[in-house]
DNA sequence: CAGGATCCGCAAAGATACTG
DNA sequence: CAGTATCTTTGCGGATCCTG
């Protein structure tokens, strides 16, 4: 009900990129400037496009992404980091980082 | 089910802190040092004492935060970050400080 | 190609009460 | 103080099929 009672600052950015599979998202449009629905739904494997495309019309209502539509046919989107969004990108690298790091000393 | 299953690093991380109030834990400790259960509780006003054990035996389990408990009367237990856990510390300061930058401009 | 429409399951979280 | 025990809810995401 209040998502946007936001107590804390890291509260209200938990909130904006809190889903699933935002921040891989957001992180594939940080490495790759723009891409299309379905070249992220090849990224995220086990994503359904229903599930994409909420993801990806919450991350354009927070104001992180933009979504460019080109009135062709077929059709073609293209999703991008608005300037908002690009602010992100030393957390998305530094998130990748520590991933890489400790990913290594978990199996088992 | 396949939790660990974790394809790429961002989301192997967001796995590790991707729990509602998770992130939020882990800035509490990292700016408090240590904290009680009922500190946290405090800082967290809307979260349940289940849930809060919940986000901090996972944590605690992923290897992020210590548990300490001090066998007294009445009851002490205090956390903090691991090592593993310090090695956020970067990355929830910039959390916060994205979401001070951006809470303002988000109204209405 | 980029989704929309439906239906559904389940894990995550809330509410409330109780305890060593 | 630091939790546990139950029960209930919700809402995110999954599955499947359809369409401009």
């Amino acid at each position: 009900m209040d998502k946007q009672h936001s107590q804390c600052p890291v509260e209200f950015t938990v909130n904006m990129v809190g889903g699933k599979y935002k921040l891989v998202i957001l992180y594939q449009l940080a490495t790759h400037e723009v891409r299309r629905f379905n070249e992220l739904r090849r990224e995220l494997p086990n994503i359904t496009p229903r599930t994409l495309t909420r993801q990806l019309r919450e991350l354009e209502s927070d104001g992180l992404i933009n979504r460019q539509v080109y009135p062709e046919i077929p059709p073609k989107v293209e999703y991008s980091l608005s300037e908002t969004g690009k602010s992100l990108n030393s957390i998305l690298l530094q998130i990748e980082n520590w991933g890489l790091k400790h990913i290594v000393n978990k199996p088992k």
